[in-house]
DNA sequence: GTTTTTTCTTTATACTTTCTTAATAATTTC
DNA sequence: GAAATTATTAAGAAAGTATAAAGAAAAAAC
């Protein structure tokens, strides 16, 4: 859902450039290492959804740097390795260490974003099982989050309630009425005011990432998710 | 756990041996299939952990069954696809239908174990971590400790409760109701002034050893680690 | 069993964000 | 074009949060 945060750790710059560039094609986020420590530090200070992993790196070597990230630092992560070396042996060592997948130079760049897209699919499949999704717009119930593609959307509670609403019942309009009994949990006393204050926010904070309109006005009635 | 089970279906009965034997020596439960209609068979009565799909088959062919199986059968089960074609077509177009990894003849067993492994380790693997890490934060549920880097801080029983919510469970929002009901096994009644006062210490205590925020305050609603 | 120490909860106060109101502008309907 | 409805903006009111410190409860030490 939000955009992958991935790093790929490989000494040769080009190559490294060509991964990167790739990667950033696919709307992922990268980050470069051009050394095992370099990559070391990067997995200490921040979070990542995936790393690839060249095995030839200068000081501390790839086989190493696995370890060290399983055992030590006791990331996770899934890990494409990279590896010129043909042999088996380390293909092997390498898998038991924790590697999730294994690819031989030369590759092709688009095996190598197949084998990424793979890697990345179970992680969206293991927390969308919240998700309500109309065009751009994403809402995650259990994140109570509202995203325009990758965007997350910083929503006040009652803006949150709302876009809820709308989203989980697209195509039904909702009075003012509707929207203040349900979003507010309280009884409407003519109070509408209120109500056109926040959807005019919302549809600010979402203008800001799209140009399309998400909330129509239905004139005399109320509000409902743009068809 | 549980005897793996593991579905090949491989047309060429001597390689099909030869997988299915290794298979077993490690354990694992095998069913052959020779062809695509015999695997579809097997498939749509009996529930494996993993199928080792070869693409030339009489009949079926490999990536029909493929399709077949994600999008008429809905099975998520993870294929290992097996193919003499070294054609990167065919490989990108079977990752698209949902292949889990793809070996190309001819390949050395060991690999292969190898990656069988690896598919399978995900399995077992989902939920029976003790450590997790969120950038420099590291909880250890074993010791019932949580670090910043290699400094413990001395947290007091309730202040490790909420922090082990929060990293069993980054991205997602607590209220505080979640966060009382979940970390003091009560019902919750409407107090919630203590809540902020144990965010306020845990982070205070965080923030001897770090500068970065760890837990984000979403407003109206609760808590959560930062992203 | 009492004292000491630690932890948890409550209280008080300053602070921040959000909600509502009200005034004004813009749009739609007739 | 006038009336009705909606949109936008800004400012004050309301609600939620942060933090320190004191009191209550629980745990540990003696």
């Amino acid at each position: 859902m939000k955009q992958p945060n991935i790093l790929v750790i490989e000494d040769d710059e080009h190559i490294n450039h060509i991964i990167s560039d790739v990667l950033e094609k696919e709307n992922y986020l990268c980050t470069k290492a051009f050394s095992g420590s370099e990559g070391k530090m990067n997995l200490i200070h921040q979070t990542f959804d995936l790393i690839i992993l060249d095995l030839m790196l200068p000081g501390l070597s790839g086989e190493q740097l696995m370890k060290e990230m399983r055992e030590e630092l006791k990331i996770g992560t899934p890990v494409i390795v990279l590896s010129a070396k043909e042999e088996l042996n380390h293909k092997l060592n390498l898998f038991e260490l924790g590697a999730d997948d294994y690819v031989t130079k030369p590759f092709e760049v688009e095996e190598l974003l197949a084998r990424v897209n793979v890697q990345l699919k179970r992680l969206s499949n293991s927390e969308s099982a919240s998700q309500y999704r109309h065009k751009q717009l994403v809402l995650d119930t259990k994140k109570m989050s509202v995203y325009v593609d990758e965007n997350e959307l910083s929503l006040t509670k009652q803006e949150y309630k709302i876009i809820e609403l709308l989203m989980k019942n697209p195509t039904q309009v909702f009075t003012k009425q509707d929207l203040y009994e349900l979003a507010w949990e309280d009884t409407y006393i003519g109070e509408d005011k209120t109500i056109a204050v926040h959807i005019s926010n919302i549809r600010n904070k979402i203008k800001r990432y799209s140009d399309e309109s998400y909330i129509d006005t239905v004139w005399g009635i109320g509000f409902r998710l743009s068809t």
